[in-house]
RNA sequence: GGUGGGGUAGCGAAGCGGUCAAACGCAGCAGACUGUAAAUCUGCCCUCUUAGAGUUCGAUGGUUCGAAUCCAUCCCCCACCA
């Protein structure tokens, strides 16, 4: 690839890009002397489950390996040990070493599927903030002035909304900001909500002395409800290391309008290739169903095997399209005396509570051995190998002990 | 330091002495319809038993036959002005 061929390749995908002769330079002046780039991501510590979400910018970390640079991959243990009191959306609790170490741990044997570890670098941003003093902090925050915090369009929304920002947002930014200078990075990347985080790094960076990153962004995509973005506190996202059948049926409750970008951002197909799948769909060519099954399968062989791809798909079919029963069915242990079907949902899983529970009866979601049962009162001896289903998703088989 | 506004079920938000387990919206769950998509319709959605009962409305104590609603004290949050 010559030089423009890997801008073009590099910036694929890119909602920012600050800026292409920043990034050619760079490329430039780095291959003249033989090393690669330093490539910053950033990752909150407090949420180890890699979602769909993430793979969009991994996708991308993945691409810059590809051509020999390094990925600084950095977790906010030093943030995430703090917390996060940004009230809007939701308090992030605190967390303690331990976690921080379990989450680092967990991240790592997740992002790992992506990227590639030879040219990753793992960073923990306490490793720097840990060591500093309160002038420190005071000197660095000299060189931000308020103004510059509520040009961001979160800042000035809340500001004039007479909605409460808290200090600790201010300083965040900035700490995200000196970590850039601390792995001098080359770029950052980040999603579309970072654009003005990564564009504080290059301030900094500018003024420590240092060559600005160039900065990049990529899309956040919409999870399963096709309107919020994905995240693991919406519960509206398919995490990477999620049984094949769950990762698979998750994605085909996915509005179809979506599953576009889901190839395109996911899956990294090119654009052309989707669009004209796309188009089969709109004419009626390819039913959306099987456009979304190439989806989840495509995703599932991704992430844990085609084998479990085919698996899941064909389960799928059978358990919803046809209403049979999956193969494995979990077992739940009871004693064989008689007891009443509410209690014995509850004690089976398949209900929180027995309200629950009656309602799923009455409602006409329970199903034992195949029969429809309506009645709350129903009196149950549990019976060796007796399937209770409740619900589309709810199976449990009794073993007797 | 001053002024004003708040704390209600997972979230948002009504209620402001009885008819309140608490309107409404969102989320969630189930059923119908389907492609377990979306949209739509119906029902459910604190807990426990059948109609019924028991715990809820920041905390504690009080006034009342009766309080989420009134009073007192306390805790917490927010904005504005200094």
């Amino acid at each position: 690839m010559n030089i423009e061929e890997q801008l073009d390749f590099l910036s694929a995908r890119a909602v920012d890009f600050i800026n292409r002769d920043d990034l050619k330079k760079k490329l430039e002046k780095a291959a003249a002397e033989g090393r690669g780039l330093r490539i910053k991501y950033g990752a909150d510590p407090s949420a180890p489950d890699i979602h769909l979400g993430h793979v969009v910018g991994l996708n991308k970390l993945r691409e810059f390996q590809e051509l020999g640079h390094t990925v600084v991959f950095i977790i906010g243990d030093f943030t995430g040990m703090i917390g996060d009191p940004s009230g809007r959306s939701q308090t992030r609790k605190p967390l303690t070493q331990e976690q921080v170490a379990i989450n680092a741990k967990s991240y790592q044997e997740q992002i790992f599927k992506i990227l590639d570890p030879e040219k990753t670098e793992i960073r923990f941003n306490s490793e720097w903030c840990g060591k500093m003093k309160f002038d420190d902090v005071i000197r660095l925050s000299a060189h931000v002035t308020v103004a510059q915090m509520l040009a961001r369009d979160d800042f000035s929304k809340r500001y004039a909304a007479n909605q409460p920002i808290s200090m600790v947002e201010f300083l965040y930014p900035l700490v995200q900001a000196y970590d850039s200078v601390m792995v001098k990075a080359d770029l950052e990347l980040g999603g579309t909500d970072q654009l003005f985080n990564l564009l504080l790094g290059r301030e900094l960076q500018k003024v420590m002395g240092q060559v600005p990153q160039c900065v990049m962004t990529l899309p956040l995509i919409e999870g399963l409800d096709g309107v919020k973005k994905m995240s693991k506190s919406l519960n509206n996202y398919v995490g990477i290391s999620e049984p094949a059948r769950e990762m698979y049926g998750k994605l085909m409750s996915v509005p179809d309008d979506l599953m576009w970008k889901y190839f395109e951002y996911i899956l990294c197909w090119p654009k052309d290739e989707v669009q004209a799948m796309h188009a089969k769909v709109v004419n009626g060519e390819l039913h959306p169903r099987a456009a979304k099954d190439r989806l989840g399968q495509a995703v599932v062989k991704r992430f844990i095997g085609e084998a479990e791809a085919l698996q899941a798909s064909e389960e799928f079919t059978r358990i919803f399209a046809q209403k049979e029963l999956p193969d494995e069915i979990p077992e739940v242990v009871l004693p064989a005396e008689e007891m009443g079907l509410l209690a014995l949902m509850v004690q089976a899983g398949l209900s929180k509570s027995n309200g629950e529970a009656r309602r799923l009866v009455v409602q006409g979601a329970v199903k034992i051995n195949d029969e429809k049962v309506s009645d709350p009162r129903m009196q149950i001896v549990p019976e060796e190998g007796m399937i209770i289903r409740s619900g589309k998703r709810g199976f449990v088989q009794i073993k007797i002990g």
